[in-house]
DNA sequence: CGCAATATTGACCACTCTCAATGAGGGTGG
DNA sequence: CCACCCTCATTGAGAGTGGTCAATATTGCG
């Protein structure tokens, strides 16, 4: 019995542990989810073998049948323009969730490609919606996680419409910053894995003016860049720039 | 019996009637959900009050409770931005649904002011939800639907950082065109609710610019605007400057 | 080591914003 | 019914942010 209860216990926490690392806490911790049914969950989530730079986790167009959650690692998500090129609609960092934008057409309408080496979970979406159909905290889970993407893209709607490059770039880095803290890493000091082109891409400018921002940036002692290592030195003055409150803001959703 | 089947015959119409007119459609016609699901469906529906122009269905920071369908009329979203402004996120015609971004934090995250006298359709979703975990095809339609939303955002996020002022105007033409011809009234003909003000704001874009660009269409042969009332009267060259390839579109979701 | 891709920096220019004035509706009260 | 006012829309002139083009620097990779 002994021997039983500590082997549950074991168990239930090593689910735990896995969720966790697929991040797929977020599915599961905030409203209650009972152990039992935290196995379930954990039951239809599939690792994958990580995928290597520049290698896509999908394709544009690809029959929709999992969403993923990054475990380590980063992946940025673009969709093709009608005029042929391209508009990356985001960064995925550990702990986030991609592929909820297929659900509707049951086909991606963006790709995902692996900024670097990148583990991801996988979790089949017809499984997640029968399983959420008999675990009504999951399903609110579920609706929430959605609700909270399209919260996520009307502030960036916002940064498009209302902000000048400074204060765009300047709210991607405190975006990056606060999601690294979230997961345990330093909220000043981290690698850019996407490229300048990327970030131009995603902020609506050139990449010319992403470079010059980081420059001034810099002379004006805000942070210190080298290629693709930021050091932020002085966040409330760059939270100035971004014209964002300080404390906890929506920047967590970009 | 006769009678009684009749009168069912009848309801069931009138249910179908009504959730049509409440444009619920997208809730329950694209999958099977049978009469009886329609039914529970439409019973949980309450009709409220039209609500005059300038009217607030809901303001910044209330509580969730409801999401709403828009009947007839329209309505605007918009969100306060930390520098006091506000940014309109939303124009919302017949047969749309708003307040699905306050799924996540349980208070809505912008404002839903009439644009003229509207009528709407309220869902409480705490009964949508309980619902929705009985009818696994509910469960479905709702999914799609935020995930819908998400791809709607997605397009928009495109349209703001990507396209100069003129594609951006003709785009949302181009898009009211789209949604009032789904809806039965005349795509190349209608009123617009919304002031220039409203326009400039959603589509990022000073007020001036706009009127510029509505006069420059309208020189161009391009259309016929006077005040509020638009009459396109070129629409291939009108897509030609949104730059969409012809055909149904993306802009279906602007 | 050399090529290719990515970043940085500079000069110039265009698009769109800002500021300012005028014009057009729409409602209210005299 | 008209005068008035207030809001909204239009139009013009000037300025500035950010884009484009081009050259150079740096890094990564075969």
């Amino acid at each position: 019995m002994m021997h039983a209860a500590s082997s549950t216990a074991v168990k239930l926490d090593q689910i735990k542990v896995a969720c966790k690392d697929c991040n797929l806490f977020q599915l599961c911790l905030p409203v209650g989810i009972d152990a039992r049914e935290l196995e379930e969950l954990d039951n239809i989530i599939k690792r994958r073998r990580p995928v290597k730079r520049g290698e896509h986790l999908f394709q544009v167009g690809d029959t929709f049948q999992a969403i993923y959650a990054v475990r380590s690692g980063s992946i940025k998500t673009y969709a093709p323009t009608e005029d042929g090129h391209e508009q990356v609609t985001g960064f995925h960092l550990p702990g986030e969730l991609l592929g909820l934008d297929a659900i509707n057409l049951q086909h991606h309408p963006c790709a995902a490609k692996a900024l670097e080496t990148t583990s991801v979970c996988e979790i089949p979406f017809d499984r997640l919606e029968e399983l959420s159909a008999r675990l009504p905290g999951l399903q609110h889970q579920l609706l929430r996680i959605m609700s909270k993407e399209i919260l996520h893209d009307q502030s960036l709607l916002m940064l498009l419409a209302k902000k000048s490059a400074e204060e765009r770039l300047a709210a991607l880095l405190l975006s990056l910053s606060s999601r690294y803290q979230q997961r345990g890493f330093s909220p000043t000091d981290f690698y850019l894995s996407m490229s300048r082109n990327d970030i131009g891409n995603y902020l609506g400018l050139a990449v010319e003016t992403v470079s010059r921002l980081f420059t001034r940036f810099q002379d004006e002692g805000l942070l210190n860049v080298q290629r693709k290592h930021v050091c932020i030195t002085d966040l409330p003055r760059l939270r100035a720039v971004a014209h964002t409150p300080n404390g906890r803001t929506d920047t967590d959703n970009i």
